[in-house]
DNA sequence: TTAAAGGTAGGAAATTTTTCGTACGAACAA
DNA sequence: TTGTTCGTACGAAAAATTTCCTACCTTTAA
């Protein structure tokens, strides 16, 4: 299953892929040496042509757009970051906590590894909505 | 790579192990059959040996305990639900979210999904934090 | 006592995802 | 001009995940 319908394509990012929207995301359109590059750094080893592999079967998915006027392709990002996080954190949030945001947040709330700061933040996020 | 070390194991569930993890969490200590018959139900067409195989997989990476007194061996989440949706719900801030919750939040209050109650009570549950 | 129903075990196949070797062309420096 | 470097394309292999066939045992109903 899954095979692409024109127009239809669920545009569901596996982890290789979503770390390299990620770079895309974060930099703009970049080149692969650019983006296998990033990566190395910042996540893990992994070879040039991996990644170069995996960003053209991207480019066949649609889920990146490619300027191949010069020699080195640029590529850039066709999944809008916003959109594509919300579709991701929707997905996560029903299979995890059966759908329900208010769970999230209470396991995220009794969870060490948020600090005061964010907490701080997101009740001023609350406070601000309120407002409006 | 992934060798289970002892005791060291990174007990990352694949999608699949997921959905049994929930249901065993859901209903408590339950037998293949009944695993099985509430995924076909509540989430997809899986054949009955299908959820055999990889329930005793799990057993094997030691995600799930397994009482195999009667005939019909008993599964028991090995895994504790708060501990792994908290561990699970971290990699997916760290990964999508730069490991910030509060753009998690934002991403969260901007989408049409969450519901106003949802919010009501994700406001609530911050006033009563506020308190203690 | 026998056939049917329902259970486990195990292996293999199918799928999906990820990685990389090899070939080959263009650019560039010597 | 020539060789080295840097790029893409392609195909296949490897790894990880998921599915299911087959064998065989136990229980149950007739």
């Amino acid at each position: 299953m899954n095979k692409k319908i024109a127009g239809t394509s669920k545009t569901e990012p596996t982890k290789s892929e979503l770390e390299i929207l990620q770079v895309l995301w974060q930099y703009g359109p970049s080149t692969v040496r650019f983006v296998n590059d990033t990566l190395n750094e910042q996540k893990r080893a992994v070879q040039y042509t991996s990644t170069l592999k995996l960003m053209q079967i991207m480019a066949e998915k649609k889920m990146l757009k490619r300027d191949e006027t010069n020699m080195k392709h640029i590529y850039i990002a066709a999944m809008e970051e916003q959109k594509t996080k919300g579709f991701l954190l929707d997905r996560f949030v029903d299979s995890i906590f059966n759908g329900s945001a208010s769970s999230l947040m209470m396991q995220l709330l009794g969870n060490k590894k948020t600090s005061a700061k964010e907490l701080q933040q997101i009740k001023d996020l609350l406070n601000k909505l309120d407002k409006s």
